[in-house]
RNA sequence: GCGAUCUUAGCUCAGUUGGUAGAGUACUUGCAUGACAUGCAAGGUGUCACAGGUUCGAGUCCUGUAGAUCGCACCA
């Protein structure tokens, strides 16, 4: 018996309920060990404290999708979700909080700070997977994982000891990215570079011997307190006779020498380069080269240290401004020019990032890349859209070793302890409380912690129980899908292939899908700061998440940034009305249908079902066969589309009205037929529909007379499985009823195009030639009459013309000449209007195709069947403009 | 500077082996029609960025130009 539902589509009173329920029913759970095929996705895990923005939600729209179609499919589908620590970003929120209670995490002390920090992430660590709850994701909860868990903080000693006691990590002074305002080093993803209009100042270095100047260029003179060389181009003339000599460097009196090296660029500047490897990486690679020594005239806190002389304490700025002064009361400053350059700052802090000298660990990559590398090149790997893979590799050829510490409080900590007696490190998975070499026990844990995206490269593993050798593993390692945005393939993807590589022996996944940034409908990224953000959870509150995914999904376009709008969502939001009405219209008439047992398989014979039942059921497997191709293919847009097509234009502007006159006729074998086919046809759609709009489909699923438990773990609809009630389709019904539809079309165009008042019934013949079509338009009688609102219909002979409307229809060989007399109805100017636009066109397309096909050489070359093709257009447009032209004389005389 | 992607209707975008350019949306007109006005019906809309080339035929393939976006490197 089927239940009723109310009359409009309201979201908000059934996604909870839904949801609930599902939860609670364990649908969403994956089995460690099971005879079905496994499927797995590991979620990209969002920060802990954030919110779900529009990147997350089409991030795990596309994720949720995959997840839903393959469990459906009859995988073990597994989708394992996990939050980060995200180091730097909590710490900051955290500090933001401390500083309105006017304090400082140094003055509430390492231990006191982790605490609040932990306080902070229970508060508010279930704020996003809530969010991530209304948008529908059906994850297995079970299974979450926070990257400080115990789990995976074992997996993260255990890959640093491995790697430490392999030297492929390394402890080391190096030159890294620097924020003062954090004071830690950062990640190249961290930093951001900006264009910056600076000024490049031309300074005179005095000559040792005192015979001249040598003039630097430079767009930081502050750095010129830690030179340690100038440079020149060895095959400069200008300098040649220089190179070995020295200059005194200005405010400090400090001997330089002048060096060569083909780095410096003879054209830009004045062909002469300040060397300060301690605070730029080009100068860096100079001075280790040249075995220059290294002066690092900066604190932690990125001021001027004693190095820098009378200069110490003041900001960067602050010093540039003085120096720069000192230099013009010294007449050393040649001149200062305008100057673009792009500066590195920190995408947390926004401040200058500075080249800094520090104590850090570090990665090596080398070998690690060349297996990572292997993987795509060799196709284990595969990228979609595929571009991605060059970008990629790319990186791989030029990869640097990874900076891997930072001096943070939040995060994992490095399991290295020195020794205060004997300096030995000593690295281990389990604290030690003796040093390992001499025994003290005046050990101390390195205070740094590691990168988040360290663990966050063990995530495909540590999240399934590595070290350990679980089930988990066996069944889901390697994931299938990892879904992301192109803004981590460096930092994410690229680590979890090498680390995965390296400790499982194996890939973590074999397809990398990247899609697209989420922008605004202008085109603009969202930001804060321009207030065009548009949240998710808003848009779910009034539109749904079913209208919001789809929206994300039917314009998802192959790892192109897509644009959103709110109008757009509400066109989706409609969608789903539309469906929920057509829903609810074929509830109402399947009211005292009763299922047959056999459920969604019961078939009826073909014998029983009317034509249109046929067209549908061969739509049906037309779109079934579409959306299935477009999931292989990996084009879920063109999926979403098809079904989008098949729900409004086929099943509800046509079958509906078709089948109507038979729900509500006096037939009741038809009318017990339709309802079957009826019923099957919202079955399969709405579990088509399932994975785009999981929460709308399953509370009508619940309501059909035909369904199972669940639509969540019903059958996914495939043009392989079921195949009898599909057989029932045909191409025949498919093409009666398309000419039907043209002539039913073609009687409301006249009436349009007249203004004709759709409650005016008016009287229609119909000029057939053969017997085939006649019968046709006989036995689809009752729907032409009702849904083109006719009161007479005459099937035969052309009759009187005079004062007609004449449109002829043709379809694949079939011809219908439809006559409507229009006399006593319009003014005939209308029509003579219409007619001769139509003919206007039609002798266009005459124009053209006779000029193809005269030319002989199109006749020769060209496809046997295109030529065939084109012929018989040309013969049906010169018989259509024949009979209009004839109606057009008719008409006025 | 190197590389990638892109430029099609007012807007957002499809257009998969070359064969008369499509969809959604917006727009115009008409409409209370027993599922739905979040609806129904009908309608107009294009130098496919530009310039060449290959071909009987180019939105599609090739070359160049311009513009946009994004990477990478450099910016002393």
């Amino acid at each position: 018996m089927a239940e009723k539902l109310n009359d409009r589509y309201n979201s908000s009173d059934v996604e909870t309920r839904i949801y609930q329920w599902w939860e609670s029913s364990g649908f969403f759970k994956a089995q460690d060990q099971s005879t079905k095929p496994p499927f797995s996705i590991i979620l990209p895990p969002p920060n802990v404290t954030g919110s779900l923005h529009m990147g997350h939600a089409l991030d795990h729209t596309i994720q949720d999708l995959l997840i839903r179609w393959k469990r459906m499919c009859g995988f073990n589908a597994m989708w394992l979700p996990g939050t980060d620590h995200a180091g730097i970003a909590t710490q900051m929120v955290v500090e933001r909080e401390l500083k309105k209670e006017n304090l400082s995490r140094h003055q509430l002390g390492r231990e006191k700070f982790e605490e609040r920090i932990w306080q902070w992430k229970n508060q508010y660590g279930d704020r996003i997977t809530n969010q991530m709850r209304r948008l529908g994701d059906s994850c297995d909860w079970d299974r979450n994982t926070f990257t400080l868990d115990e789990g995976v903080s074992k997996a993260v000693r255990k890959v640093f000891v491995s790697l430490f006691k392999k030297g492929w990590i390394y402890r080391g002074q190096r030159l890294v990215n620097w924020s003062g305002p954090l004071e830690t080093a950062i990640s190249d993803l961290e930093v951001e570079h900006k264009q910056i209009k600076g000024a490049l100042y031309h300074i005179n270095y005095p000559l040792e011997d005192g015979s001249g100047f040598l003039t630097v260029a430079t767009t930081r003179p502050e750095t010129l307190l830690g030179d340690t060389a100038v440079c020149v181009h060895p095959e400069d003339e200008r300098y040649q006779h220089l190179i070995g000599k020295n200059v005194i460097l200005p405010l400090i009196k400090r001997k330089i020498k002048i060096i060569a090296d083909v780095y410096v660029d003879k054209e830009f500047g004045s062909g002469v380069v300040k060397i300060t490897p301690a605070h730029d990486f080009n100068d860096y690679k100079i001075g280790k080269t040249h075995h220059l020594e290294m002066i690092n005239i900066l604190n932690k806190k990125t001021e001027l240290n004693e190095n820098a002389g009378p200069y110490k304490g003041m900001k960067v700025a602050e010093a540039r401004k003085k120096v720069i002064e000192d230099l013009k009361s010294l007449q050393l400053l040649v001149k200062e020019e305008p100057h673009l350059h792009s500066v590195g700052h920190c995408s947390r802090s926004g401040a200058v990032v500075e080249p800094f000298l520090s104590e850090q660990w570090f990665v090596k990559t080398e070998m690690l890349a060349v297996p990572a590398k292997r993987a795509v090149e060799s196709g284990t790997i595969r990228f979609e859209p595929e571009s991605w893979t060059k970008v990629y590799l790319h990186w791989m050829n030029i990869i640097e070793d990874w900076c891997i510490s930072r001096q943070l409080w939040w995060g994992h900590r490095i399991p290295a302890w020195f020794c205060e007696d004997c300096e030995h490190l000593n690295v281990a998975e389990i604290a030690p409380d003796h040093c390992e070499k001499c025994q003290s026990k005046k050990i101390k844990q390195d205070s740094d912690v590691l990168d988040t995206w360290f663990s966050s490269g063990l995530w495909p593993f540590s999240t399934m129980g590595w070290p350990e050798d679980t089930e988990t593993q066996k069944t889901f390692y390697p994931t299938n899908t990892l879904v992301t945005g192109h803004d981590i393939i460096f930092f994410w993807v690229a680590r979890m292939i090498m680390l995965g590589l390296e400790f499982k022996k194996d890939v973590p996944f074999r397809t990398v899908y990247i899609h697209g940034l989420v922008r605004d409908s202008q085109g603009q990224k969202m930001s804060k700061s321009s207030g065009n953000v548009i949240d998710p959870v808003e848009m779910i509150d009034k539109h749904g998440a079913d209208a919001l995914r789809f929206t994300l999904l039917a314009h998802l376009h192959s790892g192109k940034d897509l644009k959103f709008s709110e109008q757009r969502l509400e066109g989706y939001r409609n969608f789903m009305n539309k469906i929920w009405n057509a829903a609810r219209f074929a509830l109402t008439h399947l009211e005292d249908f009763t299922a047959p047992k056999e459920g969604s398989k019961a078939v009826p014979a073909r014998s029983e079902i009317s034509v249109f039942d046929q067209w549908i059921l061969f739509k049906l497997d037309e779109v079934e066969k579409k959306i299935e191709e477009n999931f292989e293919k990996e084009r879920y847009s063109d999926a979403a589309n098809a079904l989008y097509h098949f729900i409004w234009y086929e099943f509800c502007d046509w079958y509906i009205e078709l089948i109507k006159p038979i729900l509500g006729g006096n037939n009741p074998q038809e009318r017990a037929a339709t309802q079957l086919v009826l019923a099957q046809v919202m079955n399969r759609f709405i579990r088509l529909l399932h994975p785009f709009c999981p929460f709308i489909s399953e509370e009508i699923y619940q309501k059909l007379p035909i369904k199972n438990k669940a639509c969540i773990i019903d059958q996914y609809p495939n043009v392989r499985i079921d195949k009898d009630l599909l057989a029932l389709g045909s191409a025949q019904a498919g093409l009666e009823i398309d000419l039907v539809k043209e002539v039913i079309t073609a009687i409301r165009n006249i009436r349009g195009e007249n203004r004709l008042s759709p409650a005016l019934k008016m009287k229609a013949r119909f000029g057939v030639a053969d017997e085939m079509t006649q019968k046709i338009l006989g036995n689809n009688k009752t729907a032409i009459m009702t849904l083109a609102r006719l009161d007479e219909f005459t099937v035969g002979d052309d009759g009187n013309l005079s004062k007609c409307a004449v449109t002829q229809v043709v379809l694949k060989g079939a011809s219908v000449k439809v006559i409507l007399p229009l006399e006593g109805h319009v003014n005939f100017d209308e029509e003579i209007k219409r007619i001769q636009k139509t003919i206007e066109k039609l002798q266009k397309d005459i124009g053209q195709l006779t000029q193809k096909l005269s030319n002989e050489k199109f006749v020769a070359n060209a496809d046997p069947d295109v030529i065939t093709a084109d012929r018989a257009l040309l013969a049906q447009s010169k018989q259509q403009i024949a009979s209009l032209h004839e109606a057009l004389i008719r008409f006025e005389s």
